[in-house]
DNA sequence: AGGCCGATTACCT
DNA sequence: GGTAATCGGCCTA
């Protein structure tokens, strides 16, 4: 009975996808992807600023046995080897930077303060040091397994909204260093919905000490599931 | 071999 | 808004 419902949900939310994303949908000569198709290669090989900015609205999607969890991006972080002196990748090829210098649209999952992992998705040929980190994401699907997974029965806003706590609720850890994010399999990223740039806010990059002065954070504007910062117009606490 | 510090979080006042 | 927790990477010796 219960599965019967799911199977029911699953089918109505997919009819409901279609009708708002279309499967494949020409606006004007550029092809719209499908929501549920990983994004390109070459999506990830445009300037980083512009990767960081568009990987906005996109889908994470990590498939856990039969679970699926479906994420939407809602904050973003770019960080450039060659000027940015808060890039991992600044200075020279190490052996925990080394997947930021390879090829766009892998994973980069790197392990901090001790307790926490962030994911990222490198930009760039290869031999550029870019990469994007996803810093929060709103939960579409799989709210009970985030949950789980972050150890509280949270509300949805709290489930994924910090790098730390979406890679505890999408069960990121450092195996998925070098994943290729543009293949279907256990993590990806899809086309999700184009958010327009005008509900595109860019600020001030959180939690580092150098590179201050360089703004190369990007959020949706109003979205609940951004990280509580004084860079946050119009969000209170 | 040792020391420092970090792209964070949760919990305190 | 302040800070302890916690450990791996990277730099220096």
């Amino acid at each position: 009975m219960r599965l019967q419902c799911n199977c029911v949900t699953y089918f109505i939310r997919f009819l409901l996808a279609i009708f708002t994303y279309g499967t494949n949908i020409y606006i004007g000569s550029q092809l719209m992807i499908d929501p549920f198709e990983p994004l390109s290669r070459r999506f990830y090989l445009k300037d980083t600023l512009s990767v960081a900015a568009s990987l906005l609205g996109k889908i994470i999607i990590r498939k856990i046995g039969d679970a699926v969890i479906k994420a939407m991006i809602v904050e973003t972080e770019a960080y450039i080897g060659d000027h940015d002196p808060a890039s991992h990748s600044y200075g020279r090829v190490t052996g925990r930077n080394k997947i930021m210098y390879g090829i766009g649209g892998m994973a980069y999952v790197y392990f901090i303060y001790g307790n926490h992992h962030c994911l990222n998705a490198v930009t760039g040929p290869e031999g550029k040091g870019d990469a994007v980190l996803i810093r929060g994401a709103e939960i579409l699907e799989g709210e009970e397994i985030c949950s789980k997974l972050r150890n509280f029965p949270l509300k949805k806003h709290d489930l994924a909204n910090g790098p730390g706590k979406l890679c505890d609720a999408l069960a990121i850890d450092k195996s998925f260093n070098g994943h290729d994010l543009t293949r279907k399999g256990s993590l990806y990223i899809a086309g999700g919905k184009k958010i327009p740039p005008a509900d595109r806010i860019r600020t001030p990059r959180i939690g580092i000490s150098k590179g201050c002065e360089l703004h190369y954070r990007f959020i949706i504007d109003g979205n609940p599931c951004i990280t509580k910062h004084p860079f946050n117009p119009g969000i209170k606490k």
